[in-house]
DNA sequence: TTTAATCCGAGTAACTCACTCAGAATTAAT
DNA sequence: ATTAATTCTGAGTGAGTTACTCGGATTAAA
């Protein structure tokens, strides 16, 4: 359970490839899925939320390429997840903002496990709230890499 | 994202209602499943994984159901969780007894997403094994309900 | 004008979810 | 012994989601 799908994790890894160039240059999808190890194609609707969500920004052309909106270290990763993966909440109950969600039970008085999910989203949110961008960079940005196409989409079951 | 599953929900719901009864009477999933306004036949397969993680015994036959294994107390959010949802890790890079598994991308010394997924999981973990089963049971058995069809399977988009 | 890039919408194969269906096995009550 | 109530088991399924790809339009630097 619980698992974020491979649209926050690239989209993370994104971020923190414009973190490492952020106020040197513009980077490109091509640039950023070589060294990243990631598909270009799908990075294009990746990163079109984070640009609607003005996370970055975007220059078109020859020579263009995106670059973070703000400073690194006031980005949040709430931000960035929810942007990508959508509300923080694990459940319908429960919405990011506060604002509640009616649904079949808590309108009958029977929502038992409404406390438990509460105190997950508050876990959650936290600690995401607490992380930011430029606690995820490394000073250095490292050599491009590969990743073999088959070691991809790798999941636990149980 | 983080969006729990049915199975977790209505796993926890009847954990929930099988602590009200506990060391009282055996509860039929058909009894469960009118009170709960649950699907009878789904919970078969869920109460089979509560059953092989010992989390609860059951009698077969007429008169038969289900009963708790241990007392509510001593029953915790991490255990029930994970037996019906699978590992509650974040990502495939970590797994819940701390036994690590290689992704593509830490063989190549270049996971720079690892520390929040691993800071994410510690938070949900914490959280859940600070919740016992008893803490979510409300002294009084509610009145039976009933959930209209259409109200189930609600979900948030962003 | 060529080339490199962002933008945009549609399509798709594989998978998961939330169930249902059919029936076998077990036990209590009659 | 028969019936009824229950747990058990495995298979199937329609709808939705995921993780992409494809084709092309638009924009701008060289």
């Amino acid at each position: 359970m619980m698992h974020i799908s491979t649209k926050g994790e690239y989209g993370v890894r994104v971020m923190i490839d414009l973190a490492r160039y952020y106020n040197k240059k513009l980077r490109s999808l091509t640039d950023i899925s070589q060294d990243e190890g990631l598909p270009v194609q799908y990075l294009e609707q990746l990163i079109k939320k984070l640009r609607d969500a003005d996370l970055v920004m975007s220059a078109r052309g020859a020579h263009g390429g995106y670059q973070l909106s703000r400073p690194p270290e006031e980005i949040r990763m709430s931000e960035v997840l929810s942007v990508l993966e959508g509300a923080l909440s694990p459940y319908a109950c429960l919405s990011v903002n506060g604002a509640e969600v009616a649904c079949g039970w808590d309108k009958l008085g029977s929502c038992s496990t409404r406390s438990l999910w509460a105190r997950l989203q508050e876990a959650i949110i936290s600690t995401l709230e607490s992380i930011t961008l430029n606690e995820l960079v490394d000073s250095e940005p490292p050599a491009p890499i590969r990743v073999p196409e088959q070691q991809r989409n790798i999941k636990i079951q149980l």
